[in-house]
DNA sequence: TGTACATCAGTGAACGCGCGTTCACTGATGTAC
DNA sequence: TGTACATCAGTGAACGCGCGTTCACTGATGTAC
């Protein structure tokens, strides 16, 4: 006796592909970030979430189009989380430093997704199509991290010397890249240092610089 | 006729091995390059040496130690042409920018050369052994970048918020996660967006801010 | 200088293995009447 | 409501292919005497 909220039993073909298609993007995720892109095979994740391989092919079209649609989950979920997150307080610095936390947050609950995201890239550059479509997920991604640094704009009541996208794209890149360091060297994850480096990165970008007598 | 410096037509066996083994590393450096390192395959660089994948194997443990090999000349050359590369005029700022210029230059000669670090970095992180192999690999090049900082403090007379190799480590993270951006955008890539980026990420670790009113 | 033996860099072929993709098929769901 | 047929999501097995590694062997180089 379940209310209408809970799991029906009746699924047509639609809502029944559609609960598959999800159960297979969880699961693809979840063997990506164990095994790596390269590492992770359709037999795991068919057999992760509960089907064979065929199901696989019947919902995406091979292994590259399952991993774009991991991928543009996961930044549509991201995107939301960002839109409240980095408030910040009344100094700048506070919100740089809160933006570094927020991303090495994410990288201490799943170390291996930015590196999952740099071998699909490496993977897609090589394939016009497959990089076309990539390069638009990401956009799409960008557009949002650059409504926050417009926010901080806003907020604070200044400018960068480079547009609010490439003001986030450095950020995400200096993430990305250091995200390779402290796979090398974990020992090298520290969050003061990343902080620093993210702080400095933005508070150089500013223009004019910003004046600490404000207060 | 050839002088004692032409090619000696007598090479004991210690010589060959040597020549064979240069000759490997170099053909290997190649197809890395032009397939990547998981695409590259053992027989590629054998044959593009001139040799047989037992030869490859009689001078290396394998894949990994290969590129390992690889790596090791590369950061050893690289490290020597930094070393009198960047020195810039008065200004600190155009040593910043040089220093962007340095590593974009380098990245419009093979762009491939960085994308491969990242792979194989993620891929030697699921590697206890293989991974310390690259951590002091790279860490002896990182001591290299590092002085160069120092050189860039003792020119100027100042100081950064970070050791100089955090400060090296951070502008490698920024170019090698801006080179993830270019793979899939190669639009993006812009010398004086780049070179704005290394810039504010030098000036704002810089402590206390460079004036510019010295001259 | 010459001979007999030892070494070992590089050969060539096979091994062992697994992966992404395809495809004929099935049986539950959907549709037409 | 019931029947006959159509659809198609997911199955299961095979296909096609290539790779990293191993290994018995060879023949040129090195060594001992």
């Amino acid at each position: 006796m379940e209310t209408t909220l809970g799991r029906k039993p009746r699924l047509n073909r639609v809502e029944k592909k559609a609960q598959t298609r999800a159960a297979i993007v969880a699961a693809a995720r979840r063997v990506f970030l164990a095994r790596g892109f390269h590492a992770a095979t359709l037999d795991d994740i068919a057999e992760e979430a509960g089907y064979t391989k065929g199901a696989v092919y019947s919902n995406f079209a091979g292994k590259d189009d399952l991993f774009l649609a991991v991928l543009g989950e996961h930044y549509a979920a991201r995107a939301e989380r960002y839109a409240s997150l980095i408030l910040g307080g009344d100094d700048v610095e506070d919100t740089y430093r809160a933006i570094a936390g927020v991303m090495l947050d994410a990288y201490r609950r799943e170390p291996a997704w930015w590196p999952l995201v740099s071998d699909f890239s490496t993977h897609a550059s090589r394939d016009p199509q497959l990089r076309e479509r990539l390069r638009s997920t990401r956009e799409a991604f960008l557009d949002a991290l650059a409504g926050q640094v417009d926010d901080v704009c806003r907020r604070h009541g200044m400018r960068y010397a480079l547009p609010a996208r490439d003001v986030a794209r450095g950020v995400g890149a200096l993430m990305r890249g250091m995200v390779v360091e402290w796979a090398i060297d974990p020992a090298r994850l520290d969050r003061g240092t990343f902080e620093e480096m993210v702080a400095a990165y933005l508070r150089g970008l500013a223009v004019p610089p910003p004046e600490r007598s404000t207060a």
